[in-house]
DNA sequence: ATAAAAATAATAATAATTTCTATTATTGAT
DNA sequence: ATCAATAATAGAAATTATTATTATTTTTAT
């Protein structure tokens, strides 16, 4: 199937790539809404699958039950916090041979690794303190 | 509310602690049923849940949408097999000061991390030989 | 043995996501 | 520009994992 042009899906990209903090799969369709009044929520879903697929945005789990989309491919940390619910991109090297101290002594073949952190983040710990 | 015994809570814990391929709700469901035909799967639920607020068991999320459950309460590593979805132990030391690299330069605080590994499983790598 | 409290079974409800189908939009060829 | 093919859409229904509700049954302290 050849993959044919869509504006809905151009603009579902256009609005994650606008964005840093991860939206999920509802939180794209209430934006993209705006632009598409009668947009369904299959074709939000649909389309960030598709793009993922593509390697166009990356699918992140963060643990909360809730797929979120983020334009940023690269790979790179995520701290969720406990909260408040958001997801921030961490500012840390990659947490290297870990995969290979993984498949040491491991029968079958590490591909990779899922790797978030989680805690409470700098808005909410300062409101804490009030 | 003061804890009562119930055989349905033992059993689901005795059937969990001779396992280690960490199973889900309704895999467990599935197998208490064999000795208790009419526990229903709110009760296998409820009492995850419990177990594992008691510290007794551990929700294990290895990204695929199901929750896990775990009689080691241990910190220690988990693999899943992309090919056939199984869940495995992984013997590797702890990812050491990971949280304290990710603090560094971070606005909030820390808590801890979540870290799994996937690939393809020593079965399923020889199946795809054959 | 009894009664209060907790746990259960069965079912309904919810949330996230996927699938289905008839209609619409895109595209490559005329 | 027109036309057919086929991919994409909207809207709705279906699915999956999980939680909540409620009337009944167990457990346990007296």
């Amino acid at each position: 199937m050849a993959l044919k042009y869509s504006r809905q899906r151009e603009a579902i990209k256009e609005f994650l790539c606008g964005r840093k903090d991860h939206p999920t799969a509802d939180g794209v369709y209430m934006e993209v809404r705006k632009e598409f009044p009668n947009i369904s929520l299959g074709t939000v879903y649909r389309n960030l699958t598709l793009l993922a697929d593509l390697g166009e945005i990356a699918r992140v789990n963060v643990g909360d039950g809730v797929d979120h989309f983020d334009p940023n491919t690269k790979l790179h940390y995520h701290f969720i916090c406990r909260e408040c619910g958001c997801v921030q991109d961490l500012d840390i090297d990659n947490i290297v041979n870990i995969n290979e101290m993984a498949n040491a002594n491991f029968d079958g073949e590490i591909g990779g690794n899922v790797t978030y952190f989680y805690g409470i983040c700098g808005k909410c710990k300062r409101r804490q303190r009030s």
